[in-house]
DNA sequence: ATGACGATCCTCGATCGA
C-alpha cells in the first residue's frame, strides 16, 4: 500500500502536474493540502477516471485539504473536534478518512506568520485540538497516521540554515512542544529517504534559487502510530515534482506500507 | 540542469504563504 501527502499550493493550478503524478507514482492514498478552491470546485471527475474517490474539505480562496483513495473511502470526518477559528472563522484545514483499514488524518496546519502574532497563537491552539483528536482515536490494533503540511520543522536539521531562521515561526520552542505532544500520544515521525542530498526537505521556497540551491525545509511530516510505522517498508521525498515550471513549492512525501488490505 | 515567486479574486494590487 502506497500512501502520500503533498501539498499542491492550488489543486487547480497544479491539476495537470497532478494527474501525471498520480499515473506515474500510484499512489493508493494521497493526501492533499491547500487545495485553495471550493468543494464544488475540486477535479473529482478527473481524478476519478484514474480510479480515485475523493473526500473534501475545501472552500474559499484559501486552504482546503482532501484525500484522494483508490482502495475505499469511509468514516470521512470533515473538520477536528473543537477546532479552533481564527478571526471567527473555522477554516478547511483537516480531514479525517479510513482507507483499507488504516485511518488518516490530511491536515494543514496554520503557518503561524510571526512569533507573537493572532495567527501564531491560533496555530498552536489548533495543535491542541489536533492532539486531542489523536488521543480520541488512539487505537493500538489499527494502524493510523496524521499526514500534512504541519508548517513546523522538527529539529535545526530540518531547516537549511538554522540561523536564517533566528526569531521565526516554524521552529520556535512552542511549535516543536506540539510534535512532541504527538510523540507522548504515541505517533512517530517517519522520517522519508532524500533522493538527493542529505536532508529529506519538502518545501523549498519558490524564491532565490532556493530548490537548485537546496535552500528548504522539512514541514511536511507523516506522524503514525506502530502499527502503522511497523508495516513501513519505505518512505521518501519526490523531488523530482518539484522540478521545472508549473511546480507546487512542496514536494510529495511517499510511504509504502507492507498491509493488506482488510 | 533544478534557474532568480506564485495563486487567488472582492482582479492589474493586495493578501497569503514560510
Amino acid at each position: 500500500m502506497r500512501i502520500a501527502t503533498w501539498n499542491v499550493n492550488s489543486v487547480t493550478a497544479r491539476l495537470p502536474r497532478l494527474l501525471s503524478w498520480l499515473s506515474s507514482a500510484e499512489p493508493d492514498v494521497v493526501c492533499l493540502q491547500e487545495l485553495k478552491c471550493d468543494e464544488a470546485a475540486f477535479p473529482s471527475r478527473e481524478v476519478g477516471e484514474l480510479g480515485y474517490d475523493v473526500a473534501c474539505n475545501g472552500g474559499g480562496r484559501w486552504n482546503g485539504v482532501a484525500v484522494l483513495s483508490r482502495v475505499g473511502l469511509g468514516d470521512i470526518t470533515t473538520g477536528l473536534a473543537d477546532e479552533p477559528g481564527f478571526e471567527g472563522e473555522t477554516q478547511r484545514r483537516a480531514i479525517g478518512v479510513t482507507c483499507a483499514g488504516v485511518r488518516l488524518w490530511s491536515v494543514y496546519v496554520p503557518n503561524g506568520r510571526e512569533v507573537g502574532h493572532p495567527h501564531y497563537t491560533y496555530k498552536l491552539r489548533w495543535l491542541e485540538a489536533l492532539h486531542a483528536t489523536v488521543l480520541a482515536e488512539r487505537d493500538p490494533g489499527r494502524p493510523f497516521a496524521v499526514l500534512g503540511d504541519f508548517n513546523i520543522a522538527p529539529t535545526d536539521d530540518d531547516v537549511w540554515d538554522i540561523t536564517a531562521f533566528a526569531g521565526s515561526t516554524h521552529v520556535t520552542d512552542p511549535e516543536r512542544k506540539a510534535l512532541t505532544m504527538l510523540a507522548e500520544a504515541g505517533l512517530t515521525d517517519l522520517v522519508p529517504r532524500a533522493l538527493k542530498y542529505e536532508r529529506p526537505y519538502t518545501y523549498w521556497d519558490y524564491r532565490q534559487l532556493a530548490f537548485p540551491k537546496n535552500r528548504g525545509m522539512r514541514i511536511d511530516l507523516v506522524y503514525a502510530n506502530a502499527a502503522f510505522a511497523d508495516a513501513v517498508t519505505d518512505a521518501y521525498v519526490d523531488r523530482e515534482a518539484r522540478k521545472g515550471k508549473g511546480a507546487s513549492d512542496h514536494a510529495p512525501v511517499v510511504v509504502d506500507l507492507d498491509i493488506s488490505a482488510r
